[in-house]
DNA sequence: GTAGCCTTGACT
DNA sequence: AGTCAAGGCTAC
């Protein structure tokens, strides 16, 4: 049969046996993490997301040497014996039972309280390797148990794993407290549930089995339905489980989003520590660790696949995918042919500069307040140079970021409100926004002074910076906590809930939660030297230039926007003193917590300004008003201060996460629904008076740069094409025009059917959740790139695109049709399909909620969000262009969308479908269903359901090239290992 | 253990 | 020679 237990590479393993590949390339990965961590930390670090790969014999091996009673010595055996002896901490495997990184290897109940003095540990599983082993602690019985399932299989049916995490948990008691900490660290995961990034999963291993899968594994046990008659669960437990396996659809997803742990420097050196990266002499990852290099796993890692596709033809680098900070570190100057906003708005109006010759030039917007992740407002080409798009969603009324120094949109205009320090707050300096005349050169050319950049607050504790350590700008006592810590291996517990506030009065109180916040904000292990070796330079020296004249330049286009600003208003926004704060002038510094997503507009909305026949069937927007803007809870949720940018009708939406008021300048209309308290206000603000375009027109420069709704209607739709209609704040624009221009007919379909719609495809609409995909999409770029000098763009990438296949899993596995199927069948449907399905979201994704070509990362870097659509390859722009005129001259909207989605999905072509009868019957009712909506919404459309059916295969050739080209960077070591996506990539070749 | 200050040494 | 990010020292 098919089995979907493929262990990664495992065909290009040179081995026979396949499962010999994997557990080299777990060795390999073990030595390598020996070599390039300090050791102590995998706890923590793991608890930051990092799972080793264990190898079930060196579970074994563990537990026979390093297993003793005393915490001395079993914290010892977590730091050597990992990788001294090839073994493997208990904690790691605890690490790995309870807390995988995998995101659906969910339902950890941190309630969990320990209450027996028996572990289960069963080593091992599948055909790969070893039993369990059994070894005792205080007299308990320790037996560990690994999961060595495919985490594909996981998502499917996460909710089984709970009872087996919760009764280990139980089972703590009495064991060594290190071992009792590896576990509160593991909840710890669970509970941090920000930490959403980058899925790491349970590594496979063959598993030579006869018969179903399912029953193939302990592990598979875990997170499947076990049959009845199946007894190898082998998890024991002196007391009952305290949790209970009642999860529902939305648990499961809330917690599997809670288990998307982070990795941050850690998860990279795991990915830089992928075998065949390994094998490929220096092909390690970007981040340019001291790999030994010697390993020789598989000799033919690669090779042995048969798709070793090492051509650099379509090799996606950096540059190509939209790195443009040079190697100087400098942008280009954008302040010539660029127009400059800044939008400081964020902040209550602050200081959103008017766009002073905002006719045609790019926007370079920079806001005054919050962060950035928002997609830029730039409406031409970026090739001209970055344009540093700083919306100033954040600052809001009051600064709200998690650190004083985050982004503080307070310059100018309403602003001003209370201060927020979910951290405790120390000193922030709340001092109105500033327009940057700090650092760099300012307006009068004055020369760089890098002092300014030390007047930053640490990100972890909020201190004053005294340097760059260990990778990013932290204060003398950070830097010493965090060398403390690494050198000397320490282990630290928290003794509250893991989630202390760390500042500078705090942080001596909870080293864990100290510990944990270094990692978190970015603080590299391996800065440490191993060595001790004094003085010198490490090989972050031009990451650290780069993020000097990153910052400099993003204080110069601020001071530069400024110095506009008040040009154009006069004197009445006088010039605050510069800072102590320098942060003000970097938005993009210390907000972690503060995470401020750009919403899309909403899921049925469409560039098309009338609105779906399905969107009205739906009771999303009124039929009456024909194109009114959709409030949902997204939109309305954010910006309580909506304030409308022109005047012109239009919300700007904010979407900063200020506490302070709201202080909506003159032009506000606050028609924005909820006036969420904490949120938004000042985002709204923003938009106020400080983003106003100049040319008054289209008025899409809203202070939080995102401006989704906005647009005036007031004879400013000529803007839309302008803006580009990548770009999500121009999405109503694009209505607009393409309503009134292209379509005139699709207003008149729109409102007289939509009645008809049938509840098949209302119910499959439903189905589709793009906020959520939006929210975690822009969490997961920001939560990457916090405190990040620099990321790889294509490994970020391949995060996303992971965490979209998540998504999609999560998805299919609740939908009519396909959760009827066993889960055998589910997995080939998926592994089929999957990328398929990415490609059409991402049509879906531009089409129906403006998703931009790019965006700007918090660090600076521009991401190409469209490498998602063309799955890292860029030759495919054309064709997903014209794959999207296509589908847009077809009036694509929601209801095609989701039908075309199950069309993929259920596939009764698949190979090896079990339950074939279900597949197909659910195909063609949805095919049906298509044909009905098609004809009955669209009349106006000719042979719509077909020309949409003969798109299908053109996204798969699409997809079929990109997945080859993601295959050819996993064979290079370029790609994230142990990923979802890389075990589709795998599965599909097997299959 | 913390954190401020000192020393070191590769790099500019 | 200066810079600066490492590690070291030591008073607290």
């Amino acid at each position: 049969m098919d089995s979907f237990n493929v262990p990664l590479l495992a065909e290009s393993s040179s081995s026979n046996n396949p499962s010999n590949y994997a557990q080299q390339q777990q060795q390999q990965q073990q030595q390598q993490q020996q070599q390039l961590m300090p050791h102590h930390h995998k706890d923590q670090m793991l608890a930051a997301g990092n799972a080793p790969t264990l190898m079930p014999q060196q579970q074994q091996h563990h537990q026979k040497d390093n297993v003793n009673g005393t915490t001395e010595n079993f914290s010892n055996s977590i730091d050597g014996s990992q990788l001294e002896d090839g073994g493997i901490s208990l904690s790691g495997l605890c690490e790995r039972m309870f807390a995988s990184p995998n995101p659906h290897s969910n339902n950890v109940d941190n309630k969990v309280i320990a209450t027996s003095s028996t572990i289960v540990v069963t080593a091992g599983g599948g055909g790969a390797s070893g039993g369990g082993v059994g070894s005792t602690t205080s007299g308990s019985a320790i037996i560990l148990e690994s999961v060595p399932m495919p985490s594909f299989a996981n998502l499917i049916f996460p909710q089984t794993r709970q009872p087996t995490q919760s009764s280990t948990s139980e089972a703590l008691t009495g064991i060594d407290p290190a071992l009792i900490q590896k576990q509160q660290l593991q909840q710890q995961i669970a509970i941090a549930g920000p930490s959403i990034e980058y899925h790491q999963l349970k590594p496979m291993e063959v598993v030579h089995t006869n018969t179903n899968f399912l029953t193939s594994t302990t592990a598979q046990l875990l997170d499947f339905e076990p049959p009845k008659d199946d007894n190898q669960i082998t998890t024991t437990t002196a007391t009952s489980t305290t949790t209970t396996n009642t999860a529902n659809n939305n648990m499961n997803r809330n917690q599997n989003q809670q288990m998307r742990c982070s990795l941050h420097s850690i998860e990279e050196l795991a990915a830089s520590s992928c075998p065949v990266a390994a094998a490929q002499a220096g092909a390690t990852s970007s981040q340019q660790l001291p790999q030994s290099g010697s390993h020789s796993i598989g000799g033919g890692s690669g090779g042995g696949s048969g798709s070793n596709l090492s051509s650099d033809e379509e090799s996606m680098s950096e540059d190509e995918f939209g790195l443009e900070i040079d190697d100087q570190g400098g942008y280009q100057d954008t302040t010539s042919s660029h127009s400059q906003q800044s939008g400081g708005g964020g902040g209550g109006g602050g200081g959103g500069a008017n766009l002073l010759n905002g006719s045609s030039g790019s926007g370079s917007s920079t806001g005054g307040g919050g962060y950035m992740l928002l997609p830029q407002s730039n409406n031409s080409s970026h090739m001209g140079g970055p344009q540093n798009s700083t919306p100033g969603g954040n600052g809001g009324g009051g600064n709200s970021s998690s650190n004083p120094s985050a982004g503080n949109g307070n310059n100018g205009g309403g602003g001003g409100g209370g201060h927020h320090h979910p951290h405790g707050g120390t000193s922030a300096s709340a001092s109105g926004g500033h327009g940057g005349s700090t650092g760099g050169h300012n307006a009068s050319g004055e020369a760089i002074d890098f002092k300014h950049l030390f007047e930053e607050l640490c990100p972890v504790c909020g201190d004053k910076v005294s340097g760059y350590h260990y990778g990013l700008l932290t204060c003398e006592s950070c830097k010493g906590f965090f060398k403390r810590t690494v050198q000397n291996k320490k282990v630290y517990t928290c003794v509250a809930e893991r989630s202390c506030h760390i500042d500078k009065t705090q942080r001596k109180r909870c080293p864990y939660c100290r510990f944990q916040k270094c990692l978190e904000v970015g603080m590299k292990l391996e800065a440490v030297r191993a060595d001790r070796m004094r003085g010198g330079r490490n090989k972050f020296g031009p990451m650290y230039k780069r993020d000097r004249a990153r910052k400099l330049q993003v204080m110069r286009q601020r001071q530069l926007a400024l110095q506009a600003l008040r040009s154009s208003m006069g004197t009445d926004i006088k010039p605050s003193p510069l800072s102590p704060g320098y942060q003000q002038a970097y938005p993009n510094m210390n907000i972690k917590q503060e995470i401020q997503i750009p919403q899309v507009s909403s899921l049925t909305q469409s560039p098309d300004s009338s609105p779906s026949p399905i969107a009205i069937a739906l009771g999303q927007v009124n039929a009456s008003t024909g194109g009114g803007v959709i409030t949902t809870p997204m939109n309305a949720g954010n910006g309580g201060g909506n304030g409308n940018v022109n005047g012109n009708g239009g919300n700007s939406l904010g979407n900063g996460n200020g506490s302070g008021n709201n202080n909506n300048n003159q032009n506000t209309s606050s028609t924005g629904a909820g006036s969420a308290g904490g949120n938004g206000s000042g985002g709204g603000g923003g938009g106020g008076s400080g983003g106003n375009n100049a040319g008054g027109g289209g008025g899409n420069n809203s202070g939080d740069g995102l401006h989704r709704n906005g647009s005036g209607n007031g004879g400013n739709g000529s803007n839309c094409h302008e803006a580009g209609i990548g770009s999500l704040q121009n999405t109503a624009e694009s209505k607009l025009c393409f309503d009134s221009g292209t379509h005139p007919s699709s207003t008149a379909d729109a409102l007289i059917e939509p009645l008809r719609v049938s509840p098949m495809i209302r119910e499959f609409v439903q189905s589709i959740d793009d906020r959520e995909w939006q929210t975690q999409l822009f969490a997961l770029l920001q939560k990457q790139t916090y405190n990040q000098v620099e990321v790889d763009l294509f490994e970020l990438m391949c995060k996303v695109l992971d965490q979209n296949l998540f998504s999609q899993v999560d998805w299919a596995r609740n939908t009519v049709f396909f959760k009827d199927l066993k889960v055998d069948d589910q997995m080939k449907l998926l592994q089929h399909s999957w990328s398929d399905m990415l490609v059409l979201d991402h049509l879906h994704h531009r089409i129906h909620n403006g998703l931009p070509d790019e965006t700007q990362l918090n660090n600076g870097q521009v991401f190409n969000l469209l490498s998602l659509g063309l799955l890292g390859v860029p030759q495919l722009g054309d064709y997903f262009n014209e794959l999207q005129n296509k589908l847009q001259d077809l009036k694509f909207d929601m209801g095609d969308y989701v039908c075309m989605k199950f069309l993929i999905l259920l596939n009764p072509n698949v190979r090896g479908i079990v339950n074939k009868k279900t597949v197909s019957e659910g195909h063609d009712n949805v095919q049906a269903a298509l044909l009905d909506y098609t004809l009955t919404c669209y009349p106006s459309v000719n042979d719509k359901f077909s020309r949409l059916v003969n798109i299908l295969p053109e996204i798969h050739a699409m997809a079929a090239r990109g997945e080859e080209h993601l295959y050819s960077k996993h064979c290079a070591g370029s790609a994230p290992t142990q990923t979802l996506l890389m075990e589709m990539l795998h599965a599909k070749r097997k299959v």
